[in-house]
RNA sequence: GCUCGAGUGGUGGAAUUGGUAGACACGUUGGACUUAAAAUCCAAUGGACAUUAGUCCGUAUGGGUUCAAGUCCCAUCUCGAGUACCA
């Protein structure tokens, strides 16, 4: 019997399909009390379906997961593996908008091709759970999540968030002064009478300042060219992640989720999981908390002017006595209430010109110092002097209060603007000289000419400042975040509805029990006319109150029928929860079953990229802590521990034109290939320089190029053009004949080879240059797990993504070395068969196949603890390879040996499994256990070394002592020959380990 | 600029607490089998010198600690990722 991988992977995946083999069992509160299998969730991130359908680089996370999760089912744990798809996107829209075809039925036709590609790998998952997104039975709890965070503040007393009703008895009972909440900043301080007072808009108006989501007008990402408002983390370098569109500021009145109420726990609760350290950074920089004191400066006013203070946040207030000046950003709302006449030219002809920089241009132009002189004072809180205040776009109105007080001598960009403008630069650091540049060493610092703070170190200094400018009423202590609120509307169709509907312009939640609303029909998918998002379109997309359900817009009176939101939820919202539905998926009175929540928990493995480390991540741990709050979930987090997968590249092919001038560049019937060896050694002097070649060269082109013509001058230089990486074998050998008939523009090209011979027939051979680079269509380097599951097969394919290096590390595909893990299984699989069927029998195993196979074991279970499935699969092969050198026959062994290989490469486990004679799955058989008395040794052959160099091996028995071990090797004749008659200084000798011999 | 990670044969990579550097594969070369090819099997394969025995060099570079360093420490270089006027 051949290892017929066609018909036994085909064979297995019917099997598993038919028999649900992976299906999670689902709780049984009513067996409480018996002995339920532990759980086990291993999770990977759900793809978005393009419509690329998978090259060989997306499944690689999938088999580290699924090898973990058939692990833990042989460990005997109920294990939860699900997979869905993340179906909302721009660009089921973008071809929506090119093509009229309905995002539902482009998206559906890539699911049913991802799922294909999947299938034929051999995973693992329990599709019954499937998730999408984009169904209303999912989004319907992606809109109840919605209304509960509308229905919540953050109080910062209990530090969780609550029902907004505990905060409406609050202004009841008490107003608000006493409230301790994360809101809107300036708010309307009110006591319990005026408050009973407000009319219900007012007090609807006052209550959304404190919701947990809430509309406001926010500066916001605008990208005219997609049409819609992007978040921060879709934003690559000012411009736009999808396309690299211009992104400007503009005031829209948008959904927010009031993600900053946890950004304290989102910091803290990093140390409480097991996630990458590099992933935890980049939230820790996201949130980026800073401490510090906010202070408060009083502008001097002037005549008729009436007083205004500015505040600042400064993580420096011991230098509080070094200020020479206050900078506001140009767009701060003070700046054109303070501005002098004289100065107000001057002013905005520098707002203006500000404004017309991009985002980008700013931030690329950091070494070009500009501002101006506002001609207002401030009065420095303690000394009362005045201080200049100037604005400059150095400082960002996005960040803190768009305002700061500059100390020169303790900042470089207010040194450098203070050089600029010739503003003093007052030293307040004891021995430091500052007349290069600006000192910011906190841990050096010493405070001088500044009064009560004189002699204090940072530390110091800073908390006797805070407590002065308490005291004085002008500052108090600090924490300020980097991280802002997430912008929650999306002006896109293709996206989850809002159960919104608006009376009198009031946001008003639709009842969780009429939902799912779901997405309305809509002729075009592009913004209206009149620049309303595509739901604009819609003609049925009003509220009735009366029969709770979406009429037709002409019913719209205001009364009892109202219009809809026009917008709908970002990308993130749907992936911020899924995990949690996976456990319940099919629920449809609530978002999981109690009894699902409480058994399944959390995740305990994730496995995804990371890029999505400021994005997904974090606005699921956010979701996942409301939920918290709201005793919806169990977990604090949602994922125990999570692993980055790396990225696979691709490895591109090229060939190398030559090419020429004149007349020989307008005549492109004939073009000339080298070899890549000759444009490594200089392919211009060997083709003019071997005659041979060029005789050749004239006698394939013939009349087209004559004697005199062809020289060396003629060759203008080289282009590499991407060759189809499946016309390359493993040798980088090209199949010139694919390649023309790929290229037929090429088709009277002429090959030279490796040995300089123009090719034709066998006697030269092209190699191609090779580069590693991403894997991507324009790059022909991509390769579909498809080709290499028909040619090699997915168990080859497992064990070579596998084995291509650390899970976590980018590594480039090279399909040429999969041949190494096919034949590993071809030898695997005749260790059990050969032509004339079994070749197992019940013979008791030896001791050197007892000791090879738990020396396998051992290895394998430490690999998989540690995720290294790299080096597992060289420890299989090293296992077959002995077991076939001592022909091992014993079906003890064998068997076990098909468990530990079976998370890898499960089809051919289940085959061997079956033909043993077992009758179900392999899936859920106890992996062996390891017997460390299989592993003990009588004796180790000692690498003995001379100053740390190895020079012989030595067989000693383990049990001799030191002084035993010495003795012998000091008598050994090579040890003799080595010593030449010296004194050794010093033996070292470590039993067990090795000997070392100095002198 | 800052933060983090990494640099080992022709290639992917291994070396888990400092203890035989290059496991396991790919590729290459040679051989067996075959009419031939494929498949399979065997052998060699870090570099230099040497007939052999063997010697020297070698984990980005330069130092250091140690009986012993790819591994620890210091400095430098290169590459990758993230982030960026964050007050």
């Amino acid at each position: 019997m051949n290892y017929d991988f066609k018909t036994i992977e085909a064979k297995w995946q019917k099997y598993w399909a038919e028999n649900q083999t992976f299906k999670a069992s689902s709780p049984d509160p009513s067996k409480e009390g018996e002995n339920i299998k532990p759980k086990f969730y291993v999770l990977d991130m759900f793809p978005y379906p393009s419509g690329a359908g998978l090259h060989v680089g997306h499944p690689l996370g999938y088999i580290a997961s699924d090898i973990y999760a058939r692990y833990k089912r042989h460990q005997g744990f109920n294990v939860l593996h699900p997979m869905g798809y993340d179906s909302f996107g721009l660009p089921a829209e973008q071809y929506a908008i090119q093509t009229g075809q309905h995002p539902a039925i482009t998206t559906k036709t890539n699911i049913n091709r991802y799922r294909e590609q999947l299938d034929k790998i051999g995973f693992s998952f329990d599709w019954s759970r499937e998730v999408r997104t984009s169904n209303p039975d999912y989004y319907k709890w992606t809109q109840w999540i919605f209304i509960q965070l509308f229905n919540s503040w953050y109080n910062n007393d209990t530090n969780k968030a609550e029902d907004i009703s505990t905060l409406i008895a609050l202004f009841e009972k008490e107003g608000n002064a006493n409230v301790n909440a994360v809101s809107d900043e300036d708010i309307l301080v009110f006591t319990a009478d005026e408050w009973s007072a407000f009319d219900t808009k007012k007090q609807q108006e006052l209550l959304l300042q404190y919701r947990l989501t809430y509309l406001a007008e926010t500066e916001v990402n605008w990208c005219p060219a997609l049409g819609t408002v992007l978040a921060n983390d879709e934003i690559i370098n000012g411009v736009s992640e999808r396309g690299g569109h211009s992104v400007i500021r503009k005031k829209m009145t948008q959904w927010s989720m009031r993600i900053s109420a946890y950004a304290q726990r989102l910091l803290d609760d990093l140390n409480t999981i097991d996630w990458p350290q590099p992933l935890k950074d980049s939230q820790t920089n996201w949130i980026g908390r800073s401490q510090g004191a906010s202070v408060t400066f009083n502008v001097i006013a002037s005549e008729a002017k009436q007083s205004h203070q500015i505040d600042v946040f400064t993580t420096r207030p011991d230098t509080i006595f070094g200020v020479s000046f206050m900078t506001l950003a140009p767009e701060h709302e003070l700046v054109a209430t303070i501005t002098t006449p004289e100065q107000k030219q001057e002013v905005e002809a520098y707002i203006q010109a500000t404004a017309k920089r991009s985002e980008r241009e700013r931030m690329a132009d950091v070494k070009t110092i500009s501002g101006a002189f506002t001609g207002a004072y401030a009065e420095h809180p303690f000394t009362k002097e005045p201080i200049p205040i100037w604005i400059g776009d150095y400082v960002l109105a996005g960040y803190g209060t768009g305002a700061v007080m500059s100390v020169p001598c303790g900042d470089q960009r207010d040194y450098d603007f203070a050089k600029h403008f010739n503003i003093p630069i007052p030293n307040i650091f004891e021995g430091v000289d500052i007349s290069e540049e600006a000192f910011a060493d906190k841990d050096k610092t010493v405070i001088a000419n500044s009064d009560f703070l004189n002699g204090l170190p940072y530390k110091k200094a800073m908390k006797l400042a805070i407590y002065e400018l308490e005291k004085i009423g002008h500052g108090k202590g600090k924490i300020n975040y980097r991280l802002r609120d997430a912008v929650f509307s999306r002006q896109r169709y293709w996206g989850e509805p809002f159960p919104v509907y608006y009376v009198d312009g009031m946001p008003q939640m639709i009842d969780a029990k009429h939902l799912p609303i779901t997405l309305p029909e809509v002729e075009k998918y592009l913004p209206t006319e009149t620049g309303e998002p595509p739901l604009g379109n819609a003609n049925v997309w009003a509220w009735c109150t009366k029969e709770n359900k979406v009429v037709d817009n002409s019913e719209i009176n205001n009364e009892t029928v109202f219009p809809l939101e026009l917008n709908t939820m970002p990308g993130w919202a749907g992936s911020s929860f899924y995990f949690n539905r996976y456990m319940d998926p099919n629920n449809t009175d609530a978002i999981f079953s109690d009894d699902a929540i409480n058994y399944w928990q959390d995740v305990d493995l994730y496995i995804g990229g990371s890029e999505h480390a400021t994005g997904h991540l974090l606005y699921a741990r956010f979701w996942q802590k409301f939920l918290f709050d709201k005793g919806v979930v169990p977990k604090n987090e949602f994922a125990k521990k999570l692993i980055n997968q790396g990225m696979i590249t691709g490895t591109s092919a090229f060939v190398y034109r030559l090419v020429l001038t004149g007349n020989f560049g307008k005549n492109q019937e004939v073009e000339t290939f080298h070899s890549e060896f000759y444009v490594s050694k200089g392919y211009t002097d060997l083709v003019l320089t071997d005659g041979n070649v060029v005789k050749k060269l004239k006698k394939q082109i013939g009349e087209l190029y004559n004697d005199e013509k062809f020289s060396k001058d003629s060759i203008l230089g080289v282009a590499q053009i991407h060759a189809d990486v499946s016309f390359v074998n493993a040798s980088d050998e090209l199949d010139i004949e694919a390649f023309k008939n790929w290229r037929p523009e090429y088709k009277n090209a002429i090959f030279i080879g490796e040995n300089g011979e123009v090719i034709d027939g066998d006697n030269d051979k092209y190699i191609v240059g090779r580069e590693v680079e991403k894997m991507s269509k324009s790059k022909y380097n991509v390769v579909s797990p498809d080709s290499i599951c028909e040619e090699y097969g997915a168990d080859s394919l497992r064990l070579y993504e596998m084995f291509l290096g650390p899970l976590e590390q980018s590594k480039p595909w090279n399909t040429a070395g999969i041949t190494g893990t096919h034949g590993f299984l071809k030898k695997l699989w005749r260790l059990y068969l050969d032509d004339d069927g079994a070749k197992f029998t019940e013979a008791a195993p030896t001791k050197d196949n007892l000791k090879t196979l738990h020396k396998t074991i051992k290895k394998v279970a430490e690999d998989i603890e540690n995720f290294s499935f790299n080096t597992s699969v060289s420890t299989f092969m090293i296992c077959v390879n002995e077991l076939s050198t001592q022909k091992c026959t014993s079906k003890e062994i064998l068997e076990a040996l098909a468990i530990l290989v079976s998370p890898y490469a499960p089809h051919i486990a289940e085959e061997l499994w079956q033909q043993l004679g077992h009758t179900t799955s392999i899936a859920t058989a106890p992996f062996p256990k390891f017997d460390a008395s299989h592993l003990v040794e009588s004796s180790k052959e000692y690498p003995v070394s001379f100053n740390g160099k190895m020079r012989f091996k030595l067989e000693l028995p383990l049990d001799l002592s030191k002084e035993e071990i010495e003795a012998t090797v000091m008598t050994h004749e090579k040890t003799i020959a080595q010593l030449q008659g010296r004194e050794p200084k010093k033996v070292i000798v470590v039993p067990g380990k090795i000997i070392n011999i100095v002198g």
